[in-house]
DNA sequence: CGTAGCGCAACTGTTGGAGCTTCATAGGCA
DNA sequence: TGCCTATGAAGCTCCAACAGTTGCGCTACG
C-alpha cells in the first residue's frame, strides 16, 4: 500500500469517480491512476469502486470505509507536514479560511489585515461558499477554519468555538416610512422584504421571529450576499434586513439603517475546526484576533474535549456583540 | 513522503534508535533505512533524530510529534487492511490479545475455545505482560485487546469496558489454622503472606483493606503469577491470597481455599480497546463471549463516546461476578 | 584499542508514469 | 428503436527514477 494509491482513491471519489478529470487536476496521466487503484484493490482483495464495463459507477460499501480512512491518512500526513513546518519556520505556512460572504466582506478584513502584517509569509486562502459547503471543506481538510453562523453543527467532527454575536437592522431608502417611528414586526411585515437566502447568515432566526407573532413576511427577493440585498433596496424593490455589521456608515450613507435587535434573536458566528487537526501557532493567533476570548488554552481545551462536549466550556462566557 | 519512510521512523524509535537492529527486524538493510529517514527529513526540512557523529542519540521535539503522527498513519493503514479483509472474508483475520497471567490461564481458555471453534481461520496471538505493558501494546497497535484489572486507565486513548468482577480467597495448606473458623483481616495479618506483585491482579485493593484497619501484612513473597503463588503456599512459605477464579477445585484439591470476599473490595477486570480502531465482526463476537452484557451496540457506543465519557454508559449495569 | 553501528558510493532490480491504442458505455439523433 | 459519436477506462510498452543491496570506511564509545 502506498500513500500515492490512497491519494488517488480519495481524489477520484472527490471528482465524481471521473479518473481522467482527477488525473488532470493532479497533473498526471489517467492510466497511472487506474493502474494504482487496481494495484491497491488487488493488494486489499476488495473492489473499492464498482464498474460497469469500463466506467466507474459507484463506490462499494467496502470502498466507502476505505475512502474515509484514506482521507484520515492523508489529513494526518498533512499534519506531519504542518508539524515539520512549525518546527522549521513558525512564521511560514498557509492558512485556508472557508467562510460566507458577510464574514469575508465585513468582519474578516480587519482581522486579516493585522494578521498579514504579523505573518507576511503565511499564504492566505479564502474560499466562499454556503455554510454547508464551508463545513464540508473543513471536514475534508480542504480548509482549516470554517467561519459562519449556520450549519456547522451538522458535522460532528468539527469543534465549534463561538466568536461573537450580532443583530440585524432594517435597511430602507431615505424618506421611507420605516425610517422614523418605532420599529415593530407588524410594521416590517407590511412592506416587501429583501433578505438572506435560507441557510445563510441567520435567516432562520428571522423566520422564527415572524412565525412567533403569526405574521407572514412578504419576501420578494433573497440573496446570499448583503451587497446584493442593498442594491435591490436602493432600486426600491423592498426593505432590507441585513446583519448590522454589513452596514457601512460611509458607503451606505444613502440608506437608513434602523436597529432591529429588539425584533429578532441575535445570532452567533462560530469558528469550526476539525477535531484532531494540528494547529500552527499562527492559527491560534488568528483565532484570538477574531475572538479575543478564544486564547490558545481555551481552543486547545475545546479541541481536546469529546464530541458534543466543547459547548460546556463556553457556558459562562459573555460573547462580544458586533 | 512515503508510507515506508513513516514506517521506518516509527520502527526505529521502537528499537531504541538502533537502525541496524531495526533493519534486521524488518528484513532489510541498514543503509536503506538510513537513507529513507534522511530523505524524509530533507523533504520535511526538520531533523527527526538528533545525531552525535554517526549515532542517533535521541528524538528531537519535532520528531516526537512526527513519530506520534506516523504511528497514527500506520494504525489507520492497518485499519484499511482490516476493513478490506472484513469485506472480503469476514471469518478470516487475526486477533491479538494482550493480557496478564491470571486472565490468560484461568478466564480466557473457555472463551478462546468457543471462539476458535466458530472462527477457525482467525489467527490468535496472545501476549502476556505487566498491566502497563499490556496497555502500551494496545495503545501502540501491537495488540487489539488489553484484558486486565489495573493500569488501563493510564492511557486515555483506550476505551475501557468493564467485563466482570471477582473476589479473592485465602489459600492455605490442609490443616492450617485458617482453614477453619471465621476469617478476619486480623487473623490473616498474623500469618506470612504470598500474593501478587504490586500493579498486578488487584493488588492495590488488598493493600487498601489492610491499611484501613491499621494492619501491616507480612508479605514474604510476591509474584505476578497465581501458579507461582500456589507453589510457595504448598512449600509452606506462607498463606496465599489469590483471585477466586485462579483456584482449580481439582488440581488444587491439596489446598484449602477460604472465601475472602467479605475482607477485600472486589476488583473489576476490564477490556481496553484503542479508540478509533476498526473492529472486525469477530472482535465484537469475542468481546461478547468474554462479557455477555457487552454486545455490539454497547461497544460501538463506548468507542464513539468522548475520552473519559464511556464510564457513564456502564453506570447502571450489574457486572457478572466470577 | 576494539567493536558496534552509521554513512557513502556504485550497482541493480523494481516500479511508477507517459503515450498510444483498444475497448466499452452513454447519450444524441434520426 | 437502432445507429453513431464522444467520452472515458484499461492494456501495453518503454523509460526514468528510485528503493534497496553490497562492500567499505569512518566515528564514537566502552
Amino acid at each position: 500500500m502506498k500513500l500515492q494509491q490512497l491519494r488517488y482513491v480519495w481524489e477520484v471519489t472527490r471528482h465524481q469517480l471521473n479518473v481522467s478529470a482527477t488525473a488532470q487536476s493532479l497533473f498526471t496521466s489517467q492510466p497511472g491512476i487506474s493502474k494504482q487503484i487496481r494495484l491497491l484493490e488487488d493488494e486489499l482483495g476488495v473492489e473499492i469502486f464498482a464498474r460497469s464495463g469500463k466506467h466507474l459507477t459507484r463506490v462499494t460499501p467496502a470502498g466507502e470505509a476505505i475512502v474515509e480512512l484514506a482521507g484520515k491518512v492523508l489529513r494526518t500526513v498533512d499534519d506531519i507536514k504542518h508539524v515539520a513546518q512549525e518546527h522549521s519556520d513558525e512564521r511560514r505556512g498557509s492558512l485556508a479560511i472557508a467562510t460566507t460572504h458577510t464574514q469575508a466582506r465585513y468582519v474578516l478584513p480587519g482581522v486579516i489585515g493585522e494578521f498579514r502584517q504579523k505573518y507576511p509569509d503565511v499564504a492566505l486562502h479564502m474560499q466562499q461558499g454556503t455554510p454547508k459547503q464551508i463545513a464540508q471543506m473543513v471536514s475534508d481538510g480542504t480548509a482549516d477554519f470554517a467561519i459562519c453562523t449556520e450549519s456547522l453543527e451538522l458535522f460532528n467532527d468539527l469543534v465549534l468555538l463561538p466568536c461573537y454575536r450580532w443583530n440585524r437592522c432594517v435597511l430602507v431608502p431615505k424618506g421611507h416610512p420605516l425610517a422614523s417611528g418605532e420599529l415593530t414586526l407588524e410594521r416590517v411585515a407590511e412592506h416587501p422584504l429583501v433578505t438572506y437566502v435560507f441557510g445563510f447568515t441567520g435567516r432562520s432566526q428571522l423566520d422564527d421571529a415572524f412565525k412567533s407573532r403569526d405574521l407572514t413576511p412578504n419576501v420578494v427577493l433573497t440573496a446570499a450576499d448583503s451587497d446584493v440585498i442593498k442594491t435591490y433596496v436602493r432600486l426600491g424593490l423592498g426593505i432590507g434586513i441585513v446583519a448590522h455589521m454589513a452596514v457601512d456608515p460611509v458607503a451606505d450613507s444613502d440608506l437608513v439603517a434602523v436597529d432591529a435587535s429588539h425584533l429578532f434573536e441575535s445570532s452567533t458566528t462560530k469558528i469550526g475546526i476539525r477535531r484532531g487537526t494540528f494547529m500552527r501557532t499562527y492559527m491560534y493567533d488568528f483565532v484570538k484576533r477574531l475572538a479575543p476570548h478564544l486564547d490558545r488554552d481555551t481552543v486547545e481545551a475545546a479541541l481536546a474535549a469529546g464530541p458534543r462536549h466543547e459547548a460546556e466550556l463556553f457556558k459562562g462566557i459573555q460573547l462580544p456583540v458586533l
